[in-house]
DNA sequence: CGATCGTTTGATCCGCATCAAGATAGGTGG
DNA sequence: CCACCTATCTTGATGCGGATCAAACGATCG
């Protein structure tokens, strides 16, 4: 059967349209976001593999085909600090793509066999040069990313263990496209609790809060039971409010008919 | 006297210097700085008054040029969380500009009268547009202030109180040019203890630890008295490592004659 | 079927928050 | 110049949340 021939001839036509629609290409050409695509090599790492460590040079930008990939910081005390951990879809490293002259301040590991797409970090800065849209969509997902940190620092100084797993779950869900009425954990409690800046041991104790609070946990199978409950635990007591994203999402889920109004 | 005339008429020749120079413009002619500085209204603000509160739409960028600009946010619950405390030279905005659609997260309260150069966003997103060494800057500076923020919330998980309030302490002399082996505060400790998310009563505890550790503390008045030490409790306990500004400014001030050998 | 890894549960400890009371300093008015 | 006031800071006593240390449990796998 003849098939187009596309421009980005090592995706296959599903990848590239899922690629296509990331944020990073918003308000650009098919063909702008191919030419750019088909700067990328495609690559494949197994479970255990280093994308990089902490001291390499900053020398390419990558985006998620598959896999998972948990970034983590290590003090000279020996302490690991989970910093994110990120799947399909995400971005790595657009941020220290435009601090020049530094190395790299953390490990980004491959917790699952990864499939990557990579730029040439020198690419991705020249492109953001001749590309207003491009630059300007990188700047929209810089400053989406810092507040989001600013907000889960918060949440470390306002909230309980307990409301900030709720919190997280969330959050999976609507960055992840899961089902809140149950959906399985894509990697297992003691990563989901280093990135959480909790112990393993904490995260398991929270986890009978949460069943009174409109969660249940079984094994890796959750279900938020009652959402409304859910949301007075942690969304209100939160300052994101109203701007938050999951909040929304998970809001959508239990009364999907305000989103057919809308239209 | 007749002096010649600025294209930025209300700014002393002194102050348009110094503003001239901030990261925001490196690389800009300075015709193009005095352009976009002349987009400006300089603005003052007594003590006790907001530049914006909480679900303000997002109208301004600002450019300090005298005073304390405190941020923070409130939660539902009433907790007030400080975010930043901003002085002299800092902008504040840059990073909810490029955010389309949302309202302010934040409170921004002069602690002390405060002078500020306003520019309405929407004037910043397009001079972005227009100019690509612009947009750089502002790449970097915002992926600087991520980064930074990453440090912070690792020192929240690894670090002790007294740690924390030493590296702020650090931080304070690189970023506003203070002499560590002898400044004043510029800004009373119940603030400094809000921005580094801890009680006062805490943060006066941590004094006695400090002078152990090579800070000396009297009222407002902090010196360095043995730079190894601090270097030793602290940052040695971090994973910024040698990437650190405040770090290396510190050691450049107790081996000056490094610097003058690099000449 | 034991070995290993991830998870849960239990007992204890420590750091910071909280509540409460002094101490110090700057400012005002008599 | 001193008495008083208020804001800021320090010190003290107590309690709680999460870390730590330790052990048991469960699942997966050779």
């Amino acid at each position: 059967m003849l098939q187009k021939q596309t421009s980005v001839p090592f995706l296959s036509n599903q990848n590239r349209d899922s690629i296509r629609s990331l944020p990073l290409f918003d308000g650009m050409l098919d063909s702008e976001k191919d030419e750019f695509l088909g700067k990328a090599r495609l690559k494949n790492h197994v479970r255990g593999s280093y994308l990089f460590t902490q001291g390499d040079n900053v020398k390419s930008f990558y985006i998620i085909q598959s896999g998972v990939v948990r970034l983590f910081r290590t003090t000279p005390g020996g302490d690991e600090i989970t910093t994110d951990i990120l799947i399909k879809g995400d971005t790595i490293c657009e941020r220290k793509v435009f601090r020049y002259n530094t190395l790299h301040p953390d490990y980004a590991l491959c917790v699952e066999d990864a499939t990557l797409l990579e730029f040439p970090a020198t690419w991705l800065r020249e492109s953001v040069r001749k590309n207003t849209v491009l630059s300007l969509n990188i700047l929209s997902i810089l400053s989406l990313r810092s507040l989001l940190k600013d907000i889960e620092s918060e949440h470390q100084s306002t909230m309980s263990t307990a409301q900030i797993v709720a919190c997280f779950l969330q959050w999976m869900c609507s960055i992840h496209g899961f089902d809140p009425r149950g959906f399985e954990l894509p990697y297992n409690k003691s990563l989901i609790a280093s990135r959480l800046g909790m112990k393993q041991e904490t995260f398991s104790r929270t986890l009978p809060r949460l069943r009174e609070n409109g969660i249940d946990i079984q094994g890796t199978h959750v279900s938020f039971q009652n959402f409304n409950e859910v949301d007075k635990y942690t969304c209100e007591n939160c300052s994101f409010m109203d701007d938050c994203r999951a909040r929304k999402m998970m809001r959508d889920t239990i009364n999907p008919a305000s989103l057919a109004a809308n239209a």
